[in-house]
DNA sequence: TCGAATACCTAGCGGGTACTAGGTTTCCGA
DNA sequence: TCGGAAACCTAGTACCCGCTAGGTATTCGA
């Protein structure tokens, strides 16, 4: 029922809140929630520790947040994609090349999905939830394109929506090792591409 | 130039060794290689932590001894399979279905495959070397299907290649967060066998 | 069987970890 | 403007980290 701002406080106190959330995705996409220290996130906005755990009860609670507020960034985002562009896959093509363009984002979920496999991880829960998500989403807008004939009919919804899911975190790996070694924009689009093939 | 076991040493060593390399598997894909500590990994084994290091000089010294064996397995299998099987498809799809018995090191490439990402990780270079190794061996695999008439020839070697991948990567990371969510050598199989098809 | 190499231990170093206690300064609404 | 809440600090706790120094016990080839 919490929103997460019914703390209240002053106006500096939201600011900083914000700095601390931008600060720990940096660097918990660069080592991870258990490689992360909160002394680094804290220094980042010059803050010291005890400072930042002023704002954040504990570390878990900030990670979180942070994924939290992901969450409600991701659905507004999606949500004007989805208003754009009409089909399935121009939407996620969309979103595939957003993401190219945000690095950062993209390195804090690999791995934060990668680290959360272990079910004592914080973020265990909520991985699993999205993932679980993601992909009744996926189907049900691969059912529909179906039904209007732009993706093969006879292939198995759910299972796509698997496939789709995977290239796109399977390529972004690629593509943070080594962008130069990946168009992630194009191959993936490729591989869409492909689904609306009819044998 | 070197083995790894030019060090001799007694028939005990070499068998702590193994042991040691064997715990680190586990300890390396619950935690990572930051989350992880020596000091767990010694226990494990029934040793303690500076007994752990008179058989590895450091703990990065251990990862990389672990991937360079992993290297010589791999190839192994990878032989083996090619040896057995003779189109791609069923090479990779037998490599899937293996995986699906070992959880444990899908679980340590997955989560040190993220890590690696930042190039400040000790196994950085092995992860960028192994991804470029392996998208040159699976394009040449597609190239000669393209050949012999088994895969679309109008499609792009390189980027089936980086599909490929990422397919495997992706669809690990779902069947690790929950298995029962994902048949995951069904549905590698399903998208292999789009490639088949012909327009 | 003897002795050098190996295996492994205890003790400890320097530094980092998340987090707490308790205080001072700053903010801002009543 | 005044007073309580909020912001933030210093100091400290208890513990974990990788790693080293220096010793003893074990192994096994010559």
């Amino acid at each position: 029922m919490s929103t997460g701002r019914e703390r209240g406080g002053y106006a500096k106190g939201r600011e900083r809140r914000d700095a601390i959330l931008a600060a720990a995705n940096e660097v918990f996409a660069k080592r991870g929630f258990r490689g992360a220290s909160l002394a680094t996130i804290a220094k980042q906005v010059g803050l010291t520790e005890p400072g930042l755990l002023h704002h954040f009860a504990s570390k878990e609670e900030l990670l979180l947040e942070l994924l939290e507020l992901r969450d409600q960034h991701d659905d507004e985002r999606i949500a004007q994609a989805r208003a754009a562009h009409t089909t399935l896959h121009d939407l996620l093509v969309e979103l595939c090349r957003q993401n190219a363009d945000r690095p950062g984002i993209v390195r804090l979920f690999t791995i934060l999905a990668a680290e959360s496999v272990d079910e004592d991880h914080p973020a265990h829960d909520w991985f699993f939830d999205r993932y679980t998500l993601r992909r009744r989403q996926v189907a049900a807008g691969v059912a529909a394109e179906q039904d209007d004939g732009r993706i093969d009919p006879t292939l198995d919804a759910d299972a796509i929506a698997s496939q789709i899911l995977a290239m796109f975190d399977g390529l972004q790996i690629q593509w943070l090792l080594d962008p130069r070694s990946v168009d992630m924009v194009a191959v993936f689009e490729a591989f869409l591409e492909r689904l609306r093939r009819r044998r």
